[in-house]
DNA sequence: CTAACTGTAACTATATTAGTTACAGAAGAT
DNA sequence: ATCTTCTGTAACTAATATAGTTACAGTTAG
């Protein structure tokens, strides 16, 4: 979801954006959008400004900011965690599979980074402009004023739920 | 955690493992190894044997057995997952951020999946072992039936509670 | 001063996983 | 045959994590 927040906002191309426009592109609540920039704006990723005419916008250029930035950034945890409670102290293999699977959760992770970095957010913007092309130059022009005129047009309707993510 | 539970039987050497005593090891209930013991024995990785002295062993050789294939046994979903509720349709960048986001998800999948699938159980249990040698050799040679004593010891103890883990 | 924003606390809702209790059925032991 | 010791599985509760909601204080442009 935090990759999808950023690449509205390298989208938009330094124009600020509020956060309740870029919670109705993510089908979401203003607030839960606010959270996760407060993160990103720890991992000096984005800026915001208060108050009137405010809004966030991208602290770097799209290609200084990589996938494993913004991982880094709103994840807490590894990819995977191990046993909720300690194994047996008093087994043999229970005393020493920790240290083991770390070893392998280490080696699991670092894997992960290293593709994640090798991925920009200007890349991720190229990926996706491809599609956006088919519906029309127009889009691309207006930057954070369409997303504007999606919000507004999207307020009228009623919610809608169904299936899962988190980024 | 089902890391955990093979590398107890690969441990065991074939000897077939109760439940209640991989649970003690693990530090949990009978009930939640035998759920996972029949993922694992879907997949083919465990063979059990109902009834009185039965119990669970490995189906392949340790060194046939890959990390990868216990976490497919036993993951349900990739590593990472999209949005909880699908992206604004209207919004260009929402309708198409899905797709190049399923994209980055594939590549850090399948650099997951290399990762595990170079670690065999047997290559677990060997990084195991120069640990267990510090506890004296006698451990080794016991084999299943150190676990049991291991186990019956465990039983007059109250219950603990403390850490976190999956694998 | 006011309107339009962000930041944040406090709470509720939802989903996933672990843990628990209970019991039917399988197979060795007698 | 039947008792005992196991697995398999259903049905429920508990714990945890994340998302969503409401509410409001503080900030800034006009």
């Amino acid at each position: 979801m935090a990759v999808h927040v950023l690449t509205l906002m390298a989208w938009a191309d330094d124009e600020p954006l509020k956060s309740e426009h870029v919670a109705e592109s993510v089908n979401t609540n203003p607030v839960v959008i606010r959270r996760m920039l407060c993160e990103l704006a720890e991992s000096k990723l984005v800026v915001s400004q208060t108050g009137s005419m405010g809004g966030s916008r991208l602290a770097r250029q799209p290609e200084e900011i990589t996938l494993l930035d913004i991982y880094q950034a709103v994840e807490s945890r590894g990819v995977f965690s191990l046993h909720r409670h300690p194994p047996n102290p008093d087994c043999p293999v229970g005393v020493n599979i920790g240290s083991v699977l770390n070893d392998v959760l280490d080696e699991v992770d670092s894997a992960v980074e290293t593709v994640l970095s090798k991925i920009t957010l200007k890349e991720a913007v190229g990926r996706l402009k491809p599609c956006v092309r088919t519906v029309g130059t127009t889009a691309r022009i207006a930057g954070a004023k369409t997303l504007n005129a999606v919000a507004t047009a999207k307020r009228k309707n009623g919610k809608e739920h169904t299936l899962s993510a988190r980024n």
